[in-house]
DNA sequence: TTGTAAGCGTTATCAG
DNA sequence: CTGATAACGCTTACAA
């Protein structure tokens, strides 16, 4: 594999005036630029980024740090974020597991979006302290070099479900995810407080796990019951499907009997029967905004906050 | 940031007793070792990537470079490829557009694989060329360092309808997806071998794109035919369910008047009513076993076929 | 305009 | 068992 010194050779020249040419600084004259950008062209010369990264102590890559691969709601923000380091020539380098906090202390990144409640606050910290900027997509997380940038879980509920007593429901149900999940428990406040302000003061509560699995068990449990809420709120979309699957295979009519709602928009809610209602977030675009924040605070050290993500009820037949 | 610089300080060592320490060789005094490992905890020290990886010209990273993340089949190869990286201490660095081709260029990475048509063979040839081992995914290429393995899709869908044939279905269509595209190109093959083998001498041909919006076109063209296939054989899940959606809308009963199926076994075909019949992967598997045999290539030179993945027919109920 | 040389943070060779 | 020192491939003062 050839090296910068093979070009120069080849070139007539020594290593530093072919790094100049290749660099396009003004100092080097055409005749020879263009004599090393020949030989680098015919050597099929491409730099060693892993040498270059050494010496300039950046790296051009952004990480991104995910929970797992498997989770459908990752994939517009990836894609939002892809596009936009891709307009500011970055590397995107999307990361899980035990690699992303190798990726991050071995610094082969200028800088992360973590959307991984694997990552320890604790490594964050650290690391942000030896001045690596991260953007955190799944908590709210203070200190130097850490942004933060999450869902307005809170608000969106909040309106939505004041929105839903405005229509006449008032005998509701939160069908709940992790009792640890910060997503889970800032969606459980925003409903709180809308039956708080709405005066209704009671409400039935069954404990979920936001998969389809967990929500067909509660689903299986909601048709034994005598007195059954008229409305049930479910903490994401997962497990609104899974509880809406349960009702539907005895017959329950929805939106008629229950209605049902969600949180995430995931693709399959528009393919289901009856189609999901379900708050959304714009993802790409809150990747898109997270990627240029990043890339700004890597290449300006100014950062504009991001703020929370645009999010709006998509409404649709399940209530 | 601490170096191995301050380590060595720190311990009153040498840099390079506080590196044969921190590498566990086994030529450094249980006491000074002690040492070191103490000062380098203190400092909070981890050894710099980048540095290392120019001097040992091994990264510990694998690219797996993707088309796009918005795919939903590729979830599940990527978490089996985790996993099997993770094992085997590499890292795993997904990336897709512009950047894969420069991690791959910048040698970011110790070999890689591939699952986006994007990348071109010719880039891929002169990179495995450089000793770079490569995995294919997504089409058949051979040179020296790239290894291949692709879905059996021939033999996959030819078992496949050559079934249904023995349920009695004789008149069929296909839905194709894109006529440049591997996969579909190749379960059109089987298709077409079946019903030869059959001796089915006609079948109609639609013109798809692979998504769910071109399946419900295709939909609206067949409700307008008067002489109506009775078994659509669609390319891929996503045409199948966009079909089937049209078909559902004018009250098309499946699989009573026509029966479906497709490829792929997408998360969607579960939950979609009727459940979509179709030819799943183990993808999971899949993505371990390919992890595995390039983690041997970088480590051992020593190459193991993968073959094809399993794949198997998931009867549901739209044929 | 071009070349020399130092240095990024490691590992590895060799001598002590 | 430990320590100088060269080297990995590049960028960048500084000198010529």
């Amino acid at each position: 594999m050839p090296t910068i010194k093979d070009v120069a050779k080849k070139a007539g020249v020594s290593i530093s005036t072919a790094s100049y040419a290749m660099n396009n600084l003004p100092n080097v004259h055409p005749d020879t630029k263009e004599r090393i950008l020949l030989a680098a062209k015919e050597l099929n010369y491409y730099p060693n980024g892993i040498a270059r990264n050494l010496k300039t102590k950046r790296t051009g890559n952004i990480g991104v740090f995910i929970y797992g691969f498997a989770g459908p709601i990752f994939s517009d923000v990836l894609e939002g974020i892809r596009q936009k380091l891709q307009e500011n020539n970055f590397n995107i380098v999307v990361s899980s597991g035990k690699s992303s906090s190798n990726l991050l202390k071995e610094r082969q990144v200028d800088g992360a979006i973590i959307f991984d409640g694997e990552l320890s606050d604790d490594i964050l910290i650290t690391y942000a302290n030896y001045g690596m900027p991260l953007y955190v997509l799944d908590r709210v997380l203070s200190g130097s070099n850490i942004y933060t940038s999450v869902i307005d879980n809170e608000g969106l509920v909040y309106h939505f479900i004041r929105q839903m007593v405005q229509r006449g429901y008032r005998d509701f149900a939160y069908l709940s995810g992790p009792s640890d999940a910060f997503n889970n428990n800032h969606r459980y406040d925003g409903f709180l407080q809308a039956l708080k302000d709405e005066q209704i003061e009671t409400h039935q509560f069954f404990h979920g796990d936001f998969t389809i699995k967990g929500g067909y068990q509660i689903g299986l449990e909601y048709l034994k019951m005598t007195k059954r809420p008229r409305f049930v709120y479910c903490a994401n979309d997962e497990s609104a499907i899974g509880f809406m699957q349960a009702l539907r295979e005895s017959g329950v009519k929805i939106p008629e009997e229950v209605a049902v709602a969600g949180f995430d928009n995931i693709y399959l809610g528009e393919y289901i029967t009856p189609k999901l209602t379900t708050i959304g977030i714009d993802h790409i675009e809150w990747g898109k905004a997270v990627a240029q924040a990043i890339v700004d605070i890597v290449t300006k050290q100014k950062s504009k906050d991001v703020g929370h993500p645009a999010g709006s009820v998509i409404m649709r037949e399940s209530c």
